[in-house]
DNA sequence: GTTCCAACAGACCAGTTGGTCTGTCTAGTT
DNA sequence: AACTAGACAGACCAACTGGTCTGTTGGAAC
């Protein structure tokens, strides 16, 4: 059998196999050899194309997760009608995603957030940006919105669009501790009302915001 | 000098220590080694107390921090007032909990459950119970707030509270992911206009849920 | 004071883990 | 065909890590 080489397609197994590997074990569980029992590949090949194993991480992050989470949403969010029925679809989408195996992982950004941000500034910057650029996508959505009419004006889309990922990603967190599908059930439902909070009404588009969702 | 002995006092010392080295390198990422270095105390006394470093873990669970978020939350929506104000300002007394070290490590419980709940069964289950007993509390205080007239009659408590606890972590997650207070500072602000939701309003207490967050 | 056991000290061990290094092979280039 | 440089194999290593084991000591009971 000639073994064939290709160096990116070698790199990419490398890659995809580390972010399974952290995907179910975290990046300090995550044992390189493990990762090469995935691929079928030896040290030599790993060493050649990732001078560390902090940098197999944090190509883990830049090549795959960015990409992953981007690609998603900024599909998802991408046609002009309304941002906040899109991002209840998504919801949904993203949870599939995450798959029905027997042990519920959560999602692999969070997961990674949560376990490295304190612990190694490379990790911390480069989670941050994938955040960012995520709630800007949703953020844009919303402006969007506010111009079409569907989001109300005095909503600040910065700070929902934050808000929206933080709690999309509690209620994904939590089901992950719980390991029961009826946890994100019930925390959906609520998510689902804090994002009709959102919405123009039709009488009033530019209530003030502090009595937007109270009768006067 | 003489070296006193002290059973109780040597196994809270090394829970604290385990503790502390839990929330700021993980479950995994903490060392044996640097538990007894924090303490002082040598491998002997560890392995007298705690049959591996998996029993430390489950008691630190246990003995820590199931006490920490109870005692604290049960405290916090003791009185019978008005449990939306005591969730908004138990919000506040948590993150001041947390710390302002230079590095802002989050929830601890929160931390452990994304860490080990789908990696160790024993993890998972009194991680589960942990935030079982907290959902619980809030949910008996919004209970009481129905019978009290503060919370409206449509809230699912249950499910409330649960997206309640879930969305706060979220919010103490994603300002752990970007290391800024601002972060948590946009999420507050929108976590409050969920609570507000759940308000009784004065004119119509027993509005559907549908449409209780919007005008007729 | 003697006894006795829990409460530790600390040397030691075996398995693991990230990383190194030398050598070999493949795929283009000339 | 000869040459070259990148792509990879795989043996090897030093440091680390959880855990063991024997020995020592403090203090309560008598």
């Amino acid at each position: 059998m000639t073994t064939v080489r290709n160096a990116d397609e070698t790199r990419a197994r490398l890659l995809r196999a580390a972010f399974d590997e952290i995907y179910e074990h975290g990046y300090q569980g995550m044992r390189v050899d493990d990762v090469l029992g995935r691929t079928g590949l030896k040290k030599g090949a790993f060493y050649h194309h990732f001078p560390s194993k902090q940098a197999l991480g944090y190509a883990v992050i830049d090549e795959v997760l960015y990409g992953f989470m981007g690609e998603r949403w900024i599909r998802g969010m991408a046609e002009d009608g309304d941002p906040i029925a899109a991002l209840e679809s998504m919801i949904d989408q993203m949870m599939e995603q995450y798959g029905d195996d027997k042990k519920f992982c959560g999602c692999p950004l969070n997961n990674l957030a949560q376990e490295m941000a304190p612990l190694d500034e490379g990790f911390q910057e480069r989670i941050e940006r994938t955040f960012s650029a995520w709630i800007g996508v949703v953020a844009d959505a919303l402006r969007r919105g506010q111009e079409n009419g569907t989001v109300a004006e005095h909503v600040d889309a910065d700070a929902a669009a934050t808000f929206f990922v933080a709690a999309f990603e509690g209620c994904v967190g939590l089901t992950k501790a719980s390991q029961r599908r009826d946890t994100f059930d019930a925390c959906r439902r609520q998510l689902s009302v804090y994002l009709q909070t959102l919405r123009a009404t039709a009488d009033a588009a530019d209530d003030p915001p502090s009595t937007a969702w109270r009768r006067p």
